[in-house]
DNA sequence: GATGAATGAGCATTCATTCAT
DNA sequence: AATGAATGAATGCTCATTCAT
């Protein structure tokens, strides 16, 4: 009954840390259960359960089922994508190899993680909280694009590329990653994706597009 | 939305036309309400409203509220996919154009009518209905892919193609109608995504792609 | 769909035998179902439906749901008790055969037909419906029992009978009918009665007990 | 009934001690409804608000509506028959005594308590609940009858007793009792029937009955 | 007279939220 | 701080009753 992972301490005040250490457990457990039901159909007592704790305990951290549900979505959009376009941005190498490098860090930083979840959660929940899609536009989309837009925009430059096709619709470079999370959390069980493959080949034919000659 | 209130008649027999044509009030309104708020948090009281019938009519029609969704659906995916593709193959055009032409047709038959919300409601819900998923992909996604490939190969074969990137993963055809639909609908307030253009572009790209020198 | 058991008429009026005709057929049928589900979870549309009449048509005949209930007890009801109370006083035979052929009468009258089924009716929903209490009282009940007291009272004045027992509580005398009603509904299935046994056993035992010595 | 409104508590755990208190509270609000009523008339509000808890309290303590009705029976069903039986044959007192002790009992303890009240429950809706019939077979019925028997037997082979009626059909030492209960069940407000008096009468007769010399 | 589609009040059950301990 | 029993509004579904045809 009474699940022992973190000492219970019925007692005093907690240190910046351990609060901050429960708060995660209780995300962490938001997470799971959010993945596996939706919100609506998520229940605080499965949550509660998970963490380890009683279900009142959730409302001294969080105010609210919809304030656990942002603040989930929040503390998991952290965006690495700018880091990952600043790097390669830094380097001088072919706008081609950057593009690929998106990819690959793609391949491997959202469809092989959590991250693909969590884009699932927001693609399937954002609808009803309009607050969210905003906050996952600035934060993670924007800085996206740009980053897209500056590599294609300096391949351009240098002659590289020929086309400006995905300065003006960045989405294209990113859209098989969205069919491969898509993808995954519907079909797997019917005809699974080799969403790898899918993006080699994406990554290919883009980068012929981008160069080729007459169209 | 719009109650047309078609005459209330507690009375007589229903002809089947008279049947069918509640049954279609009912799924309209259904479908706004569960595009609105999704299918847990969707009220039957509100569907019924939207129609202009009592709660419990609607239990003349359809066994559950489950049992509603999937009718609505159902109802939706008569695909017309395979339609669209034989007319294609079957014209004496270059596979380039069949794409162009599939293509133009999704700008048209999908993101300009609500075939568009139903993929989203699918993308959104099907996690919990993986039946739903199945019927889906059987339905529309694997002749979907069929056609594709059909014109891809064609195209190869006739040397237009040097590439069979599509026949090996036809999704990245698609890819972009995707990124459209679920654009619109989260960060449409933010950022409207010209998806028209969006797909000219891509069309292009691919076309380029598929055609182009080296790699 | 449409039940031809009687010629479908929605022409005009009806006779008074028709009437009748259709009044038993709905009583029937109301019957069986609120025997095999009692009052409260019995279902109009069932009662309809094995009558092979629409819903609405039940109201043409009964006022409601309980009238129904009510107009059925009372069809039900014909005390023929008091006949064969009259019939085995008019013969000139011992109070002790008229005694046996009240049970006899029971065994085969009542334990032997519906008539059982009606009784554990009865008992089950009259605590909800207290005028159907007392209208069973008067037409069954007290009848019987002042039958029964007729004859116990004869036997005493004839010498027959040492005890008045009955006469005081005349109840002792259908007890076991009653037990045997009961326990056939309720325990069947698990260990049977052989009522006629039982009934056969309670004359004897009564009647030696009526003339008996000193207790 | 008696709302003695046990001073609200949300906060600490429960004492087993406490936690029997309030079930045995609820327990016996739904008693009260599911008399007055019966099971599928009875409404958990009702329960609740006799019992003065919120209707969601309930189910913090029973699953359903269907396990309420089944727990109650069950925990009322609690049967001292066979404690009495044993009783009374460790007794060396005449067999007669045993019955009439048995007799007694009833009186006191079945139509002088609430038990009296379970049996008409049971009466009225085992029938939809065989389960229920099979328990209270077995746990009541059976051991009833086998008490009976046993005091029977005895009578018999000590010279007492002369007939083996009531080991044949011990139910017909009971039936008045069960007349008893459901006398008062439905004519108690037309013409109240003396229980005592009632089981006094058929001690006398039954005993002189089992004593008679010959038919 | 008969129909049966429509109604809507009513109920069992769930679950986010509160708060005394 | 943590608990978890208690709450009660909310919702899917049922079914007796009505009434236009």
């Amino acid at each position: 009954m009474q699940v022992t992972k973190t000492a219970r301490k019925p007692g005093r005040a907690l240190t910046p840390e351990e609060r901050q250490t429960k708060t995660q457990q209780l995300l962490d457990a938001a997470l799971d259960v959010f993945l596996e039901r939706g919100f609506e159909a998520a229940r605080l007592d499965e949550v509660a359960k998970r963490a380890g704790v009683a279900k009142g305990t959730l409302y001294l951290y969080f105010a609210s089922k919809e304030a656990l549900f942002e603040d989930l979505i929040r503390s998991l959009i952290a965006s690495p994508i700018q880091e990952v376009g600043q790097r390669m941005l830094a380097q001088d190498i072919p706008a081609e190899m950057m593009l690929r490098g998106l990819l690959n860090w793609a391949k491997k930083e959202v469809l092989g993680t959590r991250r693909k979840d969590i884009a699932r959660l927001i693609i399937s929940e954002a609808g009803r909280f309009p607050e969210l899609g905003a906050f996952y536009h600035r934060e993670v989309i924007s800085r996206g694009t740009a980053v897209i837009r500056a590599i294609v925009t300096r391949g351009v430059e240098r002659g590289e590329f020929t086309s400006d096709a995905l300065d003006r619709f960045p989405q294209l470079l990113i859209a098989p990653v969205l069919v491969g999370i898509i993808w995954n959390g519907l079909f797997s069980h019917v005809e699974t994706l080799d969403t790898d493959g899918l993006l080699d080949v994406h990554a290919d034919l883009i980068i012929r597009g981008l160069k080729g000659g007459a169209a």
